[in-house]
DNA sequence: CAGTTGGTTCAAAAAAACTTGAACTAAGTT
DNA sequence: AACTTAGTTCAAGTTTTTTTGAACCAACTG
């Protein structure tokens, strides 16, 4: 792309910009997150963050991704929820600092618990409301197919309510021992 | 809610709308396939056929669900290519009918390998271009770190790649004696 | 072959989701 | 108390996704 070996360096300030291997990853995360229905920023936050070995500010976050002052926190805060994230703050400074947590069996119970598991309840809810529905004296054809579908979504509400707590397993129990840590 | 008997039902023509149990089924899939990132349409398309013996024709969904030409003929494509419906011409009608896979192995089979599948190689590929970008002799500490999120990165995937088989051998798995078929 | 009919396509409209930034709260500091 | 600074909130703006419907294609029909 570029005739010059060291195409566009700030020469001020400690570290501005990101590396291009940093800004691969963060793009990477930024697809990841978009597979699995959450916004990109998310992404792009967490991927940075998964990147640095120190904690960042909400603004070094802010200036690095050059996102707005909302966006970052909106979803520093969302990060934290899914537990993907988790802040500190330094003694002796008012700010928040932030670090990604790197242990995938954490960031995918993070997301059941805070993502599936809420559909499963809604769903719950639902089935329930259908069968109080076809819960009526009336008992013509479509009625009684009613009763048999709602048979067949609540065997399939059992069955996805065993695959979740199989997934939490599968997830982290591999080989630790080949890898260092971070699973 | 109504003080007459049989509220709004339209005298003319054969099963022009569809029973409450079938509103709330539309609505249970609209927001399930929600959940997962699909399209509204699809999951109003696939409640419908769901909740019906008989096949379908591409009006027919059309007209119960409110829905236009395009709609339709999209959703029912998308669907198709999921295995969520299979479509078969009855002798002598040049209408293609519809009806729903209610096998949820299947279902999930499908949504596995329509849409798992793709994300992992597409994030397979992103892997491979950050290992190049990493792989250049200069050797500073950014580029160190980069190669220890690679590795991490590369475990992630491989956890999840293994994860997918097992998802599809645990739903379906189940006691298929208990139901009597349909997962 | 002209007329229907079942179905697809795709540009434009509508709806939904995401981001922004200015106003605001809370907690220091001077 | 007035001034900063860190962070939140939310209405408005932007972008992305989904839906619509008119034009089109292809296969039958008379």
């Amino acid at each position: 792309m570029s005739a010059y070996s060291i195409p566009s360096r700030k020469p001020d300030s400690a570290m501005e910009e990101l590396a291009e291997w940093e800004v691969a990853v963060v793009d990477l995360f930024l697809n990841a997150v978009q597979s699995v229905g959450l916004p990109k920023s998310l992404g792009q936050i967490y991927g940075l963050l998964f990147c640095r070995d120190q904690s960042m500010s909400m603004d070094e976050v802010m200036k690095l991704l050059g996102i707005s002052k909302g966006s970052a926190s909106q979803g520093l805060r969302s990060l934290r929820q899914l537990g993907a994230i988790s802040s500190a703050y330094a003694p002796g400074d008012r700010k928040e600092r932030f670090s990604a947590e790197i242990r995938l069996r954490k960031l995918v119970a993070g997301f059941l618990k805070e993502q599936a598991d809420p559909h499963m309840e809604k769903g719950l809810s639902r089935l329930v409301h259908l069968r109080k529905l076809l819960s009526t004296e009336k008992v013509d054809e479509s009625q009684k197919r009613g009763v048999r579908r709602e048979e067949i979504l609540s065997g399939w509400h059992r069955q996805m309510s065993r695959l979740l707590p199989w997934v939490k397993m599968i997830v982290g129990k591999s080989d630790r021992l080949a890898q260092k840590s971070s699973d």
